[in-house]
This record gives C-alpha cells, sequence and structure tokens, in this order.
DNA sequence: GGGACATTTCGGCGTCCACCGAAGCGTTCC
DNA sequence: GGAACGCTTCGGTGGACGCCGAAATGTCCC
C-alpha cells in the first residue's frame, strides 16, 4: 500500500450526473419550481421555463435518471416533484454556491398567496377553499368517503340549494364526483362534474373571480360571508394559519 | 437569457453554472482530490485524472470562474483548492446524492431506512451510527467539544484497541477531526481524516456492510453488538424511534 | 543568455446535446 | 366512437464544448 500524497480514503463521488442534470437553465428553473415541495405537471414545468413540451420532457427524464426527481401518474397528467427531502437540502445547500437570480419578490409572493387561498385546479375549486368546502360538506354529510367522494341525498338538496346544478352533474356522462389531491393542501378535495358545478356556481354567483392572467381566484366578500355563515369556513384565519 | 414569463421569487438560484462545473468526469476528479483541503498544482491533478495538460488548464479555469477553485501561484507552479469551506460542505453534501441510483416505490422507501440508520458522508459514518458514535465519543471523554472535535490521549488509545489507524489520520495532511453536520440527525459527527480512519475500520472488520449501489450501509450482527456492549448505542432502538 | 520545466493560450476536430416539430400513445369528456 | 388534451418518443439540426498538439508565456537554475 503505497501512501503518495495525502492518503485519501473513502471513494470519490461522481458529482457528473448531478452536475449534468444541474447544468441547463430549463432544468434550473424546474429544480426551482419544484424546491418548495409542490408538484407540477410537466406543462406547466414546460410554460415556465419557456421550453417545447417536448424538450421539457427530455429534461425532465434526465432529472429523473439522475434520482432527482419523481412523478406520479394522475390521469393525463404527470406530477413531477423532489425526490425526496434530501435532495431539498442537497439544493439548498448547493444554492449557497450559486448566484440568486434578482427577481421581483413581492408581485410573485402576492401571487402565490391567491392561489394557495383559492384556485381553480382546471374545472374545480381548490386551494384552501377548495379543500376547506370538501371538509365541510364531509362533516355534515353531504359527501361521504375519503378518497372516494359520494353524494349524499343531503347533499344533493343542500348544493341545490345554493344553486348548483346537481342534475347536470349527476346525468353526466363524467364522474360525478372524484377526489383530487391539492397540491398545496396535500388534501383531497372534490373534482368530476360535481366538483366544475360547484366552481361554475361559485363563479356565477359571484362569490370568487378569477385572477386576471392565470388560475388564482379571488374570494369575494359575499362568498366569504357564506362559507363562513354556512359551512364555519373562515378563510382569513386559515390563511393565517397556513 | 431573460425569462420573462414567470420569473419566481426572490429566492431563485441559477444553478447552471455549479452544475456546469460538476458534469464532466475530470472537473469531478479534480473536485475529489481536492475535498481533503489541499492544494495541488495544475499538473499533479491533470496526471490524476489522465487528461493533457492543456485540457486541465481549461478545466481549472472553469472551475475557477464558476467560484469552485481558487489559485495561488508559486513559482512555476499554481496551486489550485477549493475556494472555501463552504465548498466543501456543499460538495459533500451533494455527494450524498451522487451514488443515487433512480429507485422506486417499495425499495426507495427501504433504503431510505438504511440511510437513516447508517450511511457515508463522503467517507465518514453518517447517520445514526455517526451521530450516536460521536456522542458516545464525547461523553467518554475521547473526543473534546462540540464544533470542534479534538481527540483526547484516552480517545487515541481507545480508537487504537478497535483497530482503527490513529497515527495515519493523525499525520494526514488532511484535518485530523472536523464536526459534519449530519442533514438527516441534524446534529454533528465525527469528519475529518480521523472520521474516515473510523468509516475504513468499520468496513474493514465487518462491522458494516456497504449496500450494494447506494451510500447505504448494513450493520451486521458484530458491529451491532460492539456498538452496543462498548458504548451503550442501541441502533434498533434508534430505528424504532426515528 | 540558454535550456529545462510548469502552465496557459490557440486552432482545429469530433462528439454530445438542447432544441424543435411531427407523430404516437393514453386519458378525459361529449 | 370521436374530438380535445397532456405527455412522450423520434428524427434532424445547430451550437457548445471536451479533447489534443503546438506554440506562447513565465519561472527556475546554471
Amino acid at each position: 500500500m503505497s501512501r503518495p500524497y495525502g492518503r485519501r480514503m473513502g471513494r470519490d463521488r461522481d458529482f457528473t450526473a448531478v452536475g449534468r442534470a444541474l447544468s441547463t437553465p430549463a432544468r434550473s428553473t424546474f429544480l426551482n419550481l419544484l424546491m418548495d415541495g409542490t408538484r407540477r405537471p410537466a406543462g406547466e414545468l414546460a410554460r415556465a421555463a419557456e421550453v417545447s413540451a417536448s424538450t421539457a420532457s427530455e429534461h425532465l427524464s434526465v432529472l429523473v435518471d439522475a434520482g432527482l426527481v419523481t412523478y406520479q401518474s394522475q390521469g393525463r397528467h404527470r406530477y413531477y416533484a423532489l425526490a425526496d427531502r434530501e435532495v431539498a437540502t442537497a439544493l439548498e445547500t448547493l444554492g449557497t454556491l450559486a448566484d440568486a437570480a434578482p427577481v421581483s419578490g413581492y408581485r410573485r409572493s402576492r401571487q402565490a398567496e391567491y392561489l394557495a387561498a383559492a384556485r381553480f385546479c382546471y374545472d374545480h375549486l381548490a386551494g384552501r377553499l377548495g379543500t376547506g368546502l370538501t371538509d365541510a360538506w364531509v362533516r355534515c354529510g353531504w359527501l361521504a368517503g375519503r378518497d372516494e367522494l359520494s353524494l349524499s341525498d343531503a347533499g344533493a338538496v343542500g348544493l341545490g340549494a345554493i344553486g348548483v346544478d346537481v342534475d347536470g352533474a349527476v346525468t353526466s356522462r363524467r364522474a360525478t364526483t372524484r377526489a383530487c389531491l391539492d397540491w398545496t393542501e396535500r388534501r383531497p378535495h372534490l373534482a368530476g362534474a360535481l366538483g366544475a358545478a360547484v366552481g361554475a356556481r361559485f363563479l356565477d354567483a359571484g362569490w370568487v373571480v378569477r385572477h386576471r392572467s392565470g388560475r388564482g381566484l379571488d374570494v369575494t366578500d359575499s362568498g366569504r360571508r357564506l362559507v363562513r355563515d354556512a359551512w364555519g369556513i373562515n378563510l382569513a384565519d386559515a390563511a393565517v394559519s397556513g
């Protein structure tokens, strides 16, 4: 056993795979977007990085191969997320070496608030409003089950009373109810035809209004009053606690 | 390049420069050689990575531009070294990802368990085993201090008795002892040359065995008995509590 | 000054890869 | 069933870059 300069023990690490994974702007953007632990569909990542869907797909497969990212298929979407907490830790540590890209924080954080508070997940309500309503309706017996939400008779009456097109949702060929996993709340919320009907009603009635250019929603004062008085949901409190 | 679309919160990091720096075998080799804090002339690095002097020079300038490495001219030599301790820390953390093979589902979570229980952090023991040993050795007076662990005479004798190459660690050019912050335990554990010597001994003696294709370790029965009888560390309990 | 040596700079070559559009596959919705 | 949609795979193209040898720069020593 020769000991030239500096006995180096242990194994060398091969940084090339991880390094290559980090080495392009698009992939760096993806990782930044996922650093908060959210799971996002491929298309959203593609738009954010301003590359074509096909390019994004290739990038994502590189990240998956490098072990930094995993995905989960859900319907026709593929939700991508960091592989585990350890990756987030390593990236955060590595971030101390990388230059922080100076960006305008205010607008974005305002928007993040909107999104967390209430937003559309395609066609149904999500965010704290979505999960809050779902929880409340399960509690009061309008919906039954947890992973497989189903509509009770009381629920049909109750939702009908606030103007939701329950009949349309039930007779639609689309699944009446479905539970969708929210990426900020990490809890299921009502989707499917009924979820879409609820969303449409909330928009029509002016309880929520679309935030321009995005899927974020503002809950109006009348909407706030409704959810508080009818189901005890206090969105202001929720926002503070979240 | 501009990113007009979704500029994100002020926390964005541009990983591309550091990623590119890590993305080639030669540069990865250089960094591994420098991880122990030594300074080495360009030619030596070139020979170690088996590239021409000119190629090595180009690689080194990339590493310098990325801020990972600095140099110091001395006569007709240029001695290269890691830029600062932060770089070493970041690389060590990143090293935990370097070997991570993309594993999915069940096997992945099994592996996560292994990793939390015992693993190598670059070249020294980490995880519950690493922190447990460090704590025990501080308690019994083998190591002194918390952030700056130092080896006592009793420690030198004790570690020598179980076959650790204490002399080699002490005379190494590398810092004998160093405290490394574990990312799962969030507590310091022994690193540096002595940490590496301990790790090597645990492997040689068969107290731990490398988990195939990964940085995880299995603690063998003899290893379990040793740490329990000698220092009162009960890994089974620790594993349950974690 | 001159020769040996360590390192960088330069020019050129070959490969890799980021990118896109088109096509294919699976899911959702009517 | 059929249309719309999200995503991936495939084929092709252009630019980036890793590699080397040769030449240039700088230092040491006689």
